[in-house]
DNA sequence: GATGAATGAGGTTTCATTCAT
DNA sequence: AATGAATGAAACCTCATTCAT
């Protein structure tokens, strides 16, 4: 009476993850449907019957990733109550994210790009936008607390948060590029150190 | 019967601001040809008159975009001699650059993401690494002449280059993204503030 | 340990029913399989168990429509003796049936176009021609009765079925079309009155 | 300057005609875009140069059928006008149009049934149903003008227009089945004299 | 008997590139 | 030198059919 059982929610993970495999290797643009069902082992029939469209798919494993990194941040921050403590924190869970499967650092820039709002209206990834104001939003609130505890300068608590995820951004480019090391503590440790010496109040100096 | 006589580097760069127009609004991957050659008001046999292939025409508006980037850069910075001028300048031209034209910054990152080396080697602009690296270099030297000049605290020069690069790109993202406001002068004060107070020797601090 | 039963008949029908509104939402060509299935409320393995093939299915649908159109027709003209009421059973016969059920004529001329022998020597519905040419010999036959029984003008009978089904289709088509009121009784009198007009012989004629 | 010169009006003609050849021995569901392109003698591309997609195609054929339909009918009845003669001839005109090319004649009912107001709203011939109103409403004209001449009896002449029209389509529908000759002069002369017989005032009957 | 997940052959469509004019 | 009509390789996607459960 039952058919074929199957648990979809693992199969889909599964297609999701063959293919950020063959996004890093070929690129956002360019790869083929062929290819990522190739890579999970299934038809192509299969493929479309999980992810209606090639779109569909692109998105899909960006929602994906948001989720995850979501989840590995707040997993990463929850407990800390510092505010230095939770920057610090979030850099490097960043890091250790992006860096512990490579598929994922070689195509956060391809996300990047296809959600860019282009002027056509149409943005392959809508959702990123929205998404990284919510980001902003939530480091800002660090920073805040951060004030309010007399730990930071009085600053733009946006301007601050939009800053420390640009740095955070912007290394992980160069990691991608390979013009730096590929070492999530080495990095998280400068880029906290910078972004924080420019942000703590030196003990020396006066409010 | 004399052949025409055409400006064949004018009606290049007209190409290439009308390929540049396209690409921001399609983004690199999904462009078309014909669509470049309408918005050039050229035909396609001409347009491959000037750029032998797609590939070719990409990579022509990327090397034009560095070229130009650098010449803006080099004139900003030119004159200037103390360390800490010279990396407010570096800042406040990259900004200047890419927000004269608004296509650029949308289409920054589609260079960015196409200048990532990937796993089958292949990379379409395979000179954005090499570009960046010499970048690096560059910022790391002046890093260099300030630690000399003991304007800047000893560090990691070009740790501290390559950071410094990378807000500048994070920051520029986000204003592609719109989670930031355009402008240029605005986003050139907060990020060399940040940068320069984590690195410049304060007034009451001993080497 | 019985094995469920079924009657296998019944779910038959069942499926053709559903397939008929089918055809007719998507017309013949563009319908799927899965459409069916759902339609007729069971799964697509159910649906193969009863029809083999796409093909089969609406060949299938066809002869179901064939044989239920015979029997509604010998049904309506059975008792009659006289011609003249003969073909005006037939043609009223004819309305009622498809108009019975609104799905019928909606899918009446694709079962028709597919009917129509190709030049390729395969046709769908390879029985319509040869039940078409049985319902001409039919209705011949009572034209024969009528000639003979000196109601009818000695005519050739063939032509004149011929045309007598002309008419039937070409309106039916129309009301398909929405040309023409769907009204079986309007029609068929309308019709017969214009066949026989042109066919009985007026009182003030002689032979 | 001016690149190859082509009349494209006539190459859009002759990919009609190869089409319709292609839809005769295929039927309209499930030709191939491939063969009409090898019919043609052309490439697949070029194919989607003149007609955008496999609908535009069809509708385009269609529309070519209507339009050469139209102009042949109109050149027929033109010079005409007695009522009786114009009728003749348009029946006459119908036959002649569409058994010239055979191939016409195998795709008529292809097109009629994809020409039928779908459940579902969309219908690939939309333009069917409107044009065969139009030629109702012509011929009632023509029966209006009978009646008015007194040639005709007093009738509805919607209904009488309907009817005649309906036999043309019966027959054809024959024709293509191969239940009855493909013999226009013949079909013509039958249905003319059917359809006039119960129309035309006889000389003995008196109104 | 019944089901629907899986499949891949096959069709449609796109678009970079060529080349006759 | 300039053009755009022509092309076909290559990609996306559909859906009839199978078969493990």
């Amino acid at each position: 009476m039952a058919p074929r059982i199957v648990d979809k929610r693992a199969k889909r993970r599964l297609i999701q993850k063959a293919a950020l495999k063959v996004f890093a290797r070929t690129g956002l643009s360019g790869f083929k449907m062929i290819d990522v069902a190739l890579a999970a082992g299934v038809g192509k029939g299969t493929l479309y019957e999980y992810f209606p469209s090639k779109d569909d798919l692109v998105v899909g494993c960006f929602e994906e990733f948001m989720i995850e990194f979501g989840e590995h941040a707040a997993a990463a921050v929850g407990a800390l109550t510092d505010p230095t403590e939770q920057i610090r924190r979030l850099i490097g869970a960043s890091f250790e994210f992006c860096l512990a499967d490579r598929a994922l650092i070689d195509t956060l820039f391809d996300f990047y790009a296809a959600g860019i709002p282009r002027r056509d209206g149409h943005s392959l990834l809508s959702q990123l936008a929205p998404m990284y104001r919510r980001m902003i939003a939530q480091v800002a609130g660090i920073v805040d607390a951060g004030i309010a505890r007399k730990q930071f300068r009085v600053t733009d608590s946006r301007a601050a948060a939009s800053m420390i995820l640009a740095v955070v951004d912007g290394v992980m480019f160069q990691i991608a590029l390979q013009t730096v090391k590929a070492d999530a503590g080495l990095q998280a440790e400068q880029i906290s150190d910078m972004v924080l010496n420019g942000l703590v109040i030196a003990n020396n100096e006066t409010t």
